[in-house]
DNA sequence: CTGAAAGCGCTTACAG
DNA sequence: CTGAAAGCGCTTACAG
């Protein structure tokens, strides 16, 4: 095949130009090897003069790397997530690799087409938020891991993976939250949300602990163990009616704040894990004409602006997620540098927000 | 060099297992050419058996084209910008090409960085919302597009720039925004934001005109000229006092709506045509004590959920952000099929979603 | 239908 | 310090 796009001049040509032999035009242009000033200066004009840029795809064909990083999130237009890949994106930069973003959308199906999209592109390593809770099989990130490619699990954490890790400490918040909330003097504080899995029939405590502890995408789980570590703490009985399973978007939440609401021991406090929680318990509240702080608190995990502009502002926990997408790609980066630590799981802690929206119950 | 990973077996051991020559696997692998029956099984069950997977680095480098589309943004941690990737990914995926990002921060000379770095990974595209305004000199765009890159400009365009772009109609929406306002009856409608540049001493209409035409980011420029057209059909004269100018952040959003609320010709209403932009005017109304929508009317342009729980809810330009991503790229692919149509300028329309942050003034 | 050979644009030992 | 040669893992005419 001949090149096609002649005005893409290639390591040969400038050689020739300068005239030389490839190897010192690789040994000026690469920058390694040593040259003397007479031809690094014969090639570096000849390179300007055609306007000769490296190809990547060349050089990582022979090195054998690519520096590039892939990265599997589940929804970059997600406020989170993009900010988790806006923290990554920074670190690779500043060490010279690039990012290649898919989007799961939560799908493990996807999730393993875009793991062995990925490998099939050669990326250095992986950094991804594992899709299907705790024990999804996530097939392809695990032969990816065996296989030699780096990865490192952001957000959540697959169980029995052996791969380094940075989560937000979710149980700890969660417990804070509640702690916050029990302070003020609230028993009945609702959490939203919980656990996706639906129960036939009746949901007990024991099924919480077990979808927690089991099939979910850990970070909910955590915060779920969090919440009924407060709850217990202060001897407060866990009333699973109060925690929301079940499909998570905003209509989620708004059906199970609604019916919390509209029931007899109604909460007078929520705590909301999620951007999307937080938009639906307040869409539920104005509806009921709940007045916050009033008639009802709210603790949300969320950084957005608004919810400082919110009337009034929203109680939130802090989550340093752009820093959760650093830390994941500066491990990566490390061991892909050759660093032999053993397994790495960090966990961030959050920061509380006092703004106004906790208050006593009424 | 020999194979790093000797977990990774290539096209020549497939084919030695198979017992048969390199040319017959690739053709079964790739899926070209034609095949016996027999030899096919008999590549595939090898395969199988070895865990082959294409190399598509390889591939790349015999074919000329990567599958990927690189993608230059301010910052997707912006959810504007979130959702114009979400846009382009999702279309580039559904075509089979992978995209790789990189942020600007509006910066031109790290958009020159970037988009050498993707000509040099040699993606077969580019998307790009070009940083700098109009007349930048965005000479790396400029020098990929004349190279044969294909290229698609999107949210912003360039002067004299030759290649397709897609954009919002920026000056209808904030046109119908400055109607809707003015048909409500206000007379003093202030917008946040306007031209970047700061003036030595008065800004006048004049500069005002000129900036929009020229320097600006060309979104920006839109909107302040649809802005100035709705008031001059309706003959009301233009205060430059009331179009925001410098510093484009929240903060200087709240300068400048804290100058205006306190001067004397107050303004009745805002058109903030950014999310920043609705946040900064909300915390200087509260600030003011202003009470939305008696005491100030405000058009926002943003698809948040928080506006729809804001107390009041905020009035909407409604803007199809993830469309406009997803045509950018449909664009861009097309090219890269043959297209060989003229130069295409893509404007899509907004919808305005009344909501009640909108009443007559007091 | 099939296989040996050349080529994509680099890097990297290896002699000189 | 320098250059010819081999190699990275594919694809692609070209004979047979």
């Amino acid at each position: 095949m001949t090149n096609p796009d002649p005005s893409r001049p290639t390591l040969s040509e400038v050689a020739r130009r300068a005239g030389v032999g490839r190897s010192s035009a690789a040994r000026v242009l690469g920058n390694y090897g040593s040259v003397s000033e007479h031809t690094r200066r014969r090639v570096l004009v000849a390179a300007a003069e055609l306007g000769y840029e490296t190809n990547e795809l060349a050089r990582s064909m022979s090195t054998g790397v690519t520096m590039t990083i892939g990265v599997v999130l589940a929804d970059i237009a997600n406020p989170f997530f993009a900010a988790v890949f806006r923290g990554i994106s920074d670190a690779a930069r500043a060490a010279g690799y690039g990012t290649l973003l898919v989007n799961s959308d939560e799908d493990p199906e996807l999730e393993d087409e875009a793991v062995r999209l990925l490998v099939g592109k050669q990326v250095d390593g992986i950094i991804a938020a594992p899709a299907g809770g705790a024990h999804a099989p996530a097939a392809a990130l695990r032969w990816a891991h065996e296989r030699g490619t780096a990865v490192v699990q952001v957000d959540r954490t697959l169980n029995g993976f052996d791969a380094d890790a940075v989560v937000m400490d979710n149980r700890d918040a969660a417990r804070t939250a509640a702690e916050r909330l029990i302070a003020a003097g609230h028993r009945r504080v609702a959490l939203a949300w919980g656990p996706a899995r639906q129960g036939r029939g009746a949901v007990t405590a024991d099924h919480l602990r077990e979808w927690a502890g089991s099939s979910e995408i850990s970070s909910v789980g955590e915060r779920y163990l969090g919440y009924a570590a407060a709850l217990e703490a202060a001897g407060i009985p866990l009333d699973p009616a109060l925690v929301m399973t079940g499909e998570q978007t905003i209509e989620g939440v708004r059906r199970f704040a609604r019916r919390a609401l509209a029931g007899e021991g109604r909460p007078t406090a929520f705590i909301a894990t999620e951007v999307d929680a937080v938009i639906g318990v307040l869409a539920e509240a104005r509806a009921a004409g709940l007045v916050l702080p009033a008639d009802l608190s709210l603790i949300g995990f969320d950084d957005s602006p608004w919810a400082s502009v919110h009337d009034p502002p929203i109680t939130t926990l802090r989550q340093p997620v752009q820093r959760l997408g650093e830390h994941a790609a500066e491990i990566l980066i490390a061991r892909l540098g050759g660093d032999r630590r053993p397994r790495v799981v960090d966990h961030l802690a959050s920061e509380t927000v006092d703004q106004g929206s906790v208050a006593p119950p009424g």
